[in-house]
DNA sequence: GGCATATACCTGGAGGTACGAGGTATAGAG
DNA sequence: CTCTATACCTCGTACCTCCAGGTATATGCC
């Protein structure tokens, strides 16, 4: 049913090349706070989606420390079209129950 | 992150009584068959709702078969405010970083 | 020099969600 | 008399998410 912190990062990474504690704070920017993930959820799905080769993993050094910048593949890009129509599929839904032919917390 | 299946019960108990087989098959026709819960998701979340007071139980016997209708409670209603607005949060700022400034798969 | 803070990476364990598979029992159709 | 639909339920698994912690370097401040 979920997979939104995977969906966001494969997102911000079809922009541009980016390192993990970077995604952190563009998560946090990009959703205006209403969105935060911590490094324990960020770095493990970045691994996880290496792994599966929809990222790839460049080593840089910038001013004596390293980051890990990460980058989509092929397949990174197939995977974020299938969980954004997943997405929609589940958002639309809901927002379709939501709405209903009800009363209660329509609109907000 | 999630509560989806949750949701989607106290949104449909918000508007009738229902008992968890009946759910089962609403939800599935209220989301255009985009949303399938098992009853083996149904049930337990039932279980819980009413465990924490946010839905009340009522045994009816039709036709020989027992059925368990679910209403909502006060605190139900509280929380299904709650749910809501959490979820709104969420979609809002997946919906915001999906069209970013960017270009692919941005609208279906 | 020493200390705190920010940067940058990572792992572990805990908790909660979601789900398929299975198990019981009755009513009605063929 | 068997099979399907109705109606309830539980169990175990797997996965996701997260907090807390752990390492290390650069930088600014006293």
């Amino acid at each position: 049913m979920t997979g939104v912190p995977e969906m966001l990062i494969l997102r911000l990474l079809a922009e541009r090349e980016m390192y993990g504690y970077e995604l952190v704070q563009a998560i946090e920017v990009a959703t205006g706070e209403a969105i935060r993930l911590g490094e324990g959820v960020v770095y493990p799905v970045l691994h996880a989606l290496e792994e599966s080769g929809c990222l790839r993993a460049r080593r840089k050094a910038v001013s004596g420390r390293t980051r890990v910048y990460y980058s989509l593949t092929a397949a990174g890009k197939k995977r974020l079209a299938v969980v954004i129509q997943d997405w929609k599929r589940i958002a639309g839904a809901v927002a379709q129950v939501l709405k209903g032919a009800g009363d209660a917390a329509a609109s907000v």
